[in-house]
DNA sequence: CCGCCAAATGTAACTAGTTACACAGCTTGT
DNA sequence: ACAAGCTGTGTAACTAGTTACATTTGGCGG
């Protein structure tokens, strides 16, 4: 009784023992079965059964040096776009043999860096990050640990590590591009916090060429909700603008809502565009123009990138991807006034 | 030159060497910094710095027997419901320290358990699962490992592993009965692929006591693209129901979009109901109808659970979530023909 | 009938940490 | 003044695997 009160995980010696062999051999059984007598081979495997025997991982780990487990942090989990990126990286590190360990940071460098130290104490082989404002600490981590790591969803061949993702000021210039085409002057934007997105400023900074239209701004949380707080601001504003350029869809999502709630009609009466391209913005109604941001596209590379990087050492050189306008029933040319 | 050509990862005890202490010094230094003399610290600290030393997770996984590390199988990251679910899950795992590896299945119990096994090989000290059908291999593999795993998204106390979820059945059944209060008595029912989806299946069984009303069935794939052909497949239909059941929001949200672009007036017309809840709802337009699946806290709920049977070994018991109606605009009596 | 070779297996030394125990050196109490 | 006790540190034995090298065994050719 006393043997089976507390039967602790039976080991390799353990089982070489029951099996009447050595470490060596039962070793072998697990890694290289071909090279083991059939007899043997069958009162190992026996013995393992008989133990339940499970391998160690960190044992294993230890030897090979390998742990096949990359880090991705991200802002948040709760935004389609990062959780499609974040299933698509997944797939395809899923075909490389390694796994995914997802950390969210809250859009906060200070957490990320925090995050990213365990990730490293779990023994991440890689990291992936989101944009390319962080804290020294990551950095310091990164280099310290000699980590194969990528930023994502901005495109800078300056960057200390090699960047796969867009061209964020050019996706705020072909939203912006588009309205002044259709004739909009008076333009509000709405944009997500600025505190530590260098997204949503690189958007901004491609907003500069504005030509003769005039542009106000709105900032608000990244939510349908706050989408329609922004578009009651803007509908009672007194100079009403033609044009809505949201920098994000779930706000212009938002901002579409307020406007079939308040009777105001997409594109007659107020043009609105977004950027990312959600799921769900082809379907709305009317459905949305916005820029399309090719964010499956980004993990896919970027997993290859990174598990080229750890597999091969072939350091990635940083990958642009293109953004396009999608062009669809939610923007029209200005009605003069 | 030829020393520095390939310096590999320094260790405990070429930190040792160069500080001129033991390995066991160098230990403490790390771990229990205050029962090391300050200059023997120093001298250790400045060892550490010089040759950029990282202590092994794999090393100290092999003397704790932790990894830290717990996993999450679901069927896809691309879907608001298990996104949100994750993201609550990564956040309280975190407060356990603990990081959450995830894995995506496709809904496929075979891909399941192979990602359960190279979620064991890579030292997971706990599973979540989501639903309560799949491969005996899974089973295996728990039972083997002696592994912490909860099913999750389904209740069910008499299951082989502790259940936090919902009454799925009771979902279906709540929306049901809704219409029926409405009045309704012609109803489709607009569900996902039931291959291997118990969750939907248990929902389909809630629809049994129908009363008087005549249901009809249409499969989709889940997204909203497919909530749309239902929805034209069901206004095409020779005697038009008065409501569509939804056993999910996106094709709720699909089924919407078709009513606007048909004209059909919701619910004036036609009452569709959904379940789910997802962000989106609520600002739809109407705005849907639906069944709260609490989500989130689910997601809280399992990551306690795991944790603190990975901590403490305090195993579960289930845990039933309440699932609520949200009556909103997308609902109402039916009017009489 | 002996030696050579290959297949099968064992021994022990690795991987990189943690930690029980021993012990030196110094302070404090009697 | 000497024992006791505390602090700081070192030695070596652990954790659980992999693997280089050594050894045994048996078949087959000369």
């Amino acid at each position: 009784m006393a043997k089976t009160r507390f039967r602790k995980r039976a080991n390799l010696r353990d089982v070489a023992k029951l099996a009447n062999v050595s470490v060596a051999t039962v070793s072998r059984v697990l890694n290289t079965p071909d090279s083991v007598a059939e007899v043997t081979k069958a009162a190992v495997t026996a013995a393992i059964a008989e133990l339940r025997f499970v391998p160690s991982a960190a044992a294993r780990a230890i030897n090979s040096g390998r742990s096949r487990v990359v880090g991705a942090l991200v802002p948040t989990l709760d935004h389609a776009i990062f959780a499609r990126y974040l299933a698509a990286i997944e797939q395809t590190l899923s075909g490389y043999r390694l796994s995914l360990v997802v950390a969210t940071t809250k859009g906060d460098a200070a957490i990320e860096a925090e995050k990213a130290q365990t990730l490293v104490d779990i023994g991440a082989e890689g990291l992936i990050v989101s944009g390319v404002t962080h804290e020294p600490g990551l950095y310091d981590l990164i280099e310290r640990c000699q980590l194969p790591a990528v930023a994502t969803s901005y495109y800078d061949p300056d960057f200390l590590l090699p960047t796969i993702g867009y061209d964020n000021a050019g996706a705020g210039r072909i939203a912006l591009q588009h309205l002044l085409d259709l004739e909009h002057s008076r333009i509000a934007v709405v944009h997500g916090s600025l505190i530590g997105n260098d997204r949503t400023l690189a958007r901004l900074k491609g907003l500069e060429n504005t030509g003769d239209a005039e542009l106000s701004f709105v900032e608000a949380d990244l939510s349908i909700e706050d989408g329609c707080k922004s578009a009651q601001t803007i509908l009672s504003a007194a100079h009403r603008p033609t044009a809505i350029l949201c920098l994000s869809d779930v706000l212009a999502t938002g901002v579409l809502y307020e406007m079939k709630r308040q009777s105001v009609e997409v594109p007659k009466d107020v043009s609105v565009i977004g950027i990312d391209d959600l799921p769900g913005s082809a379907h709305a109604s009317p459905s949305l123009t916005t820029v399309h941001l090719p964010v499956v596209r980004m993990g896919h590379a970027t997993a290859v990138a990174i598990s080229e990087w750890i597999e091969n050492g072939l350091k990635p050189s940083g990958m642009l991807l293109a953004t396009d306008l999608i062009a669809r029933e939610s923007t029209g040319v200005r009605r003069p006034a």
